[in-house]
DNA sequence: TTTAATATTACTTGTTGCAAGCAAGTAATT
DNA sequence: AATTACTTGCTTGCAACAAGTAATATTAAA
């Protein structure tokens, strides 16, 4: 689970040295973001969880909005390649039930890295950060995903060529934010959560007009 | 549109004075919310700001925490009579109908303190702030506003009994906060956010069971 | 090849500035 | 005179940056 597995030795090179302390730094981050929230996370935690001195993370990300980008970053890029496995070459409707299938599973595994991800991607929300910026273009690569999944079941004549598939696409990103805020505001009811995903799942298949 | 509406005049009584302070400061914070961002708006600021000392705000208010929940406070309970007069005496599908309509006027109307509103509530999300158990009861009221609706009409004969009245509520308003987050996301898209409603509104009628 | 000197990179410690939060004060209303 | 509204002074703690120390890399001579 955790981003640290290198067994002990007593010298490194530079390249794992830092490697080693961005992974126990966001580990740190990863925890103290679930037990504390942003606000009350510090750099200085971070660094001296992570096992460094008070001035580490500072000094690595700068501020801690380049910190919490940094996780986003992390973390996205993993869920987003996660996603393109469960999917696959299917298209249409079978990609996006696909889609919600892992959606699903990959919050209800309760890994503390996804939480934060998305207590980051809710937080991000607003003028100031600089994370706003990397949240709403994943965000947007997730829909970009989900229109090329429909326009290739219209090419493969399996859905109707009138669909609206920019629209259909941003409700669909929209539902997913929608259930993930219910997830984080209530993270122990995961029936609730799986039940979501399947009127999700329904309501999409029922809107691309086929059955799945 | 401010709260400040009120006439110069060179004494007032203790209620009023405080009354007018508390509406110049969420006057002044609503604006340094939307402007710098929760995290750059500072105490000390908004009592600058709204014409008093640095150190006003944090002697009304206490912390941070608690002038963002006076603000969400605020907000929420103007909104919720809002959709309440919208609503009127209309139950099931008409109900709902009427609350997404009064929804699309009140964010796409771009005032300020609503903007502030679900910035606060984005924000709030996290383990840390005690704005996220008030933000969970207003969601968790809006719920239950949305399920009393749907039991009216199935009540009224108009909706079927077989309908999970819970789910339906809880997918409809996970919904909502998805339209929301993508309005905050990109305010200026006013068509999509339109379009987002109205496809929320002939899923939720579909999934009632009945063409409105 | 070893190894010693130098350069580079990783990390730590010292310091400044600023806001939160509280206490003790002054000014206004009752 | 007493209460309530507001201000000013002060402490603490973090962010952010600068200047330091310690580790690894590079090189060059033996």
């Amino acid at each position: 689970m955790s981003a640290v597995a290198l067994i002990d030795k007593d010298s490194r090179t530079q390249a794992e040295r830092t490697a080693l302390s961005d992974a126990r730094m966001l580990d740190a981050a990863v925890e103290l973001i679930c037990t504390k929230g942003t606000i009350k996370t510090t750099l200085k935690e971070v660094g001296v969880v992570a096992g460094y001195s008070r001035g580490l993370a500072s000094h690595r990300f700068g501020t801690k909005d380049q910190l919490f980008t940094f996780i986003v970053r992390s973390v996205g890029e993993l869920w987003l390649k996660e996603l393109n496995l469960a999917v696959k070459e299917k298209v249409g409707v079978k990609a996006i039930g696909a889609a919600i299938d892992a959606h699903q599973a990959f919050i209800t595994q309760g890994a503390n890295n996804i939480r934060a991800f998305y207590i980051l991607w809710f937080n991000s929300i607003g003028p100031d950060q600089g994370l706003r910026e990397v949240v709403a273009n994943i965000h947007l690569r997730r829909q970009k995903d989900v229109e090329r999944w429909i326009q290739k079941g219209v090419a493969n004549k399996e859905l109707c060529a009138t669909i609206d598939y920019r629209g259909a696409a941003q409700n669909f990103c929209a539902a997913i934010i929608g259930i993930v805020y219910q997830w984080l505001a209530d993270p122990e009811n995961v029936e609730r959560i799986r039940e979501l995903h399947t009127i999700l799942k329904a309501q999409t298949t029922l809107a691309l007009g086929k059955t799945y």
